[in-house]
DNA sequence: CCTTTTGTAACTACTTGCGTTACATTAAGG
DNA sequence: CCTTAATGTAACGCAAGTAGTTACAAAAGG
């Protein structure tokens, strides 16, 4: 798994955090600490999910498609990863004596990958937001 | 998360399989279809963790260090993997405003995580090498 | 000794992740 | 219009990780 899902939640997160202003890539690269054609590209696939809305231009900017409350972590994840398996399969041929080893421990991740993927479901950006909100106000503070 | 806890589950499904004959790493790297030395990489981790003993020389090789019924699967995941997570983190600088939220993320995965643990530590050696046996055996058949 | 086998270092090729540059495109506002 | 600000995206570089291979020293048995 790469970092898009921490940065899709980064985007998520401040644009909750903002409420409803609109926010550039430059904006979110900085306070995410990189480059704004990362952001953009993580951007890309909210936007694709229908997540977030983008304008270009002058005062242009990102905003949130919907109602924090109304978007949970799970749609933020499948929005951003498009490699489902956290766990690696063996790439060999097919039906190899390997090959049935991997399935098997895919079968046995299967169960708790969903498990996760059900915890994320029940989280909404409103209460990561909420959750969150308190630390990265001391740090802000802090940086000041 | 590399191919090691497949080949490690390889090395010891199959030294299950052939019931305590001592194996070379060129046997069991032909029957997974890789180099000797990726084998022997990764019996030097097993062999570490205590779950499988080697001999050099003439007629060596390697056997399981105890019965399969007293090892299980999460032991040979622990033995293989050097690192523990699943879910990167964000590498960033200490307490950013990024690192907050993956912090968050990765509380929440921790306990998808310790599940998956709980399955694998379900299993033994000896059960896995029942679920694949009937199907491994209907490969080689196949290929004879 | 001689053969077989492990142990391990070193090298290569390949892939991925991430940052960066560059440039076309779009939109707002004088 | 034209300038400015912003996104969209392709292209490249670099570092790290993954896996395979070669090479050779060391151990063990006959």
């Amino acid at each position: 798994m790469n970092s898009d899902f921490v940065i899709g939640l980064h985007i998520v997160g401040f644009l909750t955090a903002r409420g409803g202003e609109p926010l550039t890539s430059e904006t979110l690269a900085e306070t995410y600490g990189t480059n704004p054609v990362v952001i953009r590209r993580v951007l890309s696939k909210l936007k694709h999910a229908g997540l977030v809305e983008t304008r270009r231009g002058v005062g242009g900017g990102s905003v949130l498609a919907r109602s924090p409350s109304k978007m949970n972590l799970r749609q933020v994840y499948e929005a951003v990863s498009e490699t489902p398996e956290l766990l690696r399969r063996h790439p060999g041929e097919e039906s190899g004596v390997a090959d049935v080893l991997s399935e098997y421990i895919n079968d046995l991740c299967a169960d708790a990958e969903e498990a996760l993927m059900r915890k994320l479901a029940a989280v909404t950006v409103k209460q990561m937001d909420a959750t969150v909100k308190p630390q990265i106000c001391r740090i802000l503070s802090r940086m000041k």
